[in-house]
DNA sequence: TGCAATTAGTTTCATTTGTAACTATACTGT
DNA sequence: ACAGTATAGTTACAAATGAAACTAATTGCA
């Protein structure tokens, strides 16, 4: 049957593409925190994001992070078990967690994030000075917008 | 405690910035067409692919899409079963699938790549047009690269 | 006050996903 | 020809995920 291509070139498909980045991007980041120090990628983002700021309650990794409540509430029970974390209840509001750090998860972290800003380094050597630039921009743009579209 | 930041502050993250707004594109695309069509993101990308080059055998459109075997495997299951899909074997080499969009399938693919452009669209709308080139670009770069990194 | 509605977080259950094992076919070198 | 290896695709099993139900605490307002 002969049929005439609506014109979708997937290859050229923004949605398509970011996601072929990102994916290769995530994957081989998550390769290098996990295989050293058995993080998933969930536990990963509670303990970044807990590292920068203390003291947030599970909701608030929540918003942080833009993860379900569910991920985060497994990934804390699991960093809890591990004892990389330390977690209290609000006085004021005793459904409220308040989340740090233990010693032990601080010193993981303080370890990988050399790791993550080399990684990082690395990723962006591919662009010009310029480019990296350019890049920030469109991601703030697109951040903007990406939520209602 | 009182402990210095090393430094990594994630809402900057390129890898963490990257998946944020890369998530939020793949979700609401991806609602576009699974609610009216019922379609899973693999099931979407196989179809695309054979929409633009039928033909293909399951593992060419792994290679295509970067998408594991296992998740195309049961992609082709569904898209056979729901008529949306016809299987050949190759003469040649009898393990080889050649997969075709069916009429139905045909039809429904050409009712969603309209949707998908105007998406693609909405979401360019956001940038210039020398912004929109300079992420052709940035994407170009980061793809070459991100394979190995 | 007290009762309905909200919120923080957890658990349950069904679905999705990936790794590894498996089947069937084809290729390679002797 | 045939034993060993490689490849296409499927299946089985285990882990990750998300929606919805649930528990416990708080708020609001009649």
């Amino acid at each position: 049957m002969t049929r005439q291509n609506p014109g979708l070139n997937l290859k050229e498909f923004l949605p398509y593409r970011l996601s072929i980045v990102t994916n290769r991007v995530s994957a081989s980041f998550a390769r290098l925190y996990s295989e050293k120090f058995n993080l998933s990628i969930p536990e990963w983002r509670v303990m970044a994001v807990l590292g920068q700021q203390p003291g947030l309650s599970a909701d608030e990794v929540c918003s942080e992070t833009e993860m379900d409540k569910v991920p985060v509430s497994r990934a804390v029970t699991k960093l809890l078990d591990k004892g990389l974390l330390d977690r209290d209840f609000s006085g004021d509001d005793r459904r409220r967690s308040i989340l740090h750090l233990s010693e032990a998860g601080y010193g993981m972290y303080a370890q990988i994030v050399p790791l993550a800003l080399s990684y990082e380094e690395e990723l962006k050597a591919v662009l010009t000075a310029d480019e990296q630039l350019q890049l920030e921009k469109l991601l703030d743009k697109l951040s903007l917008e990406g939520g209602q579209i």
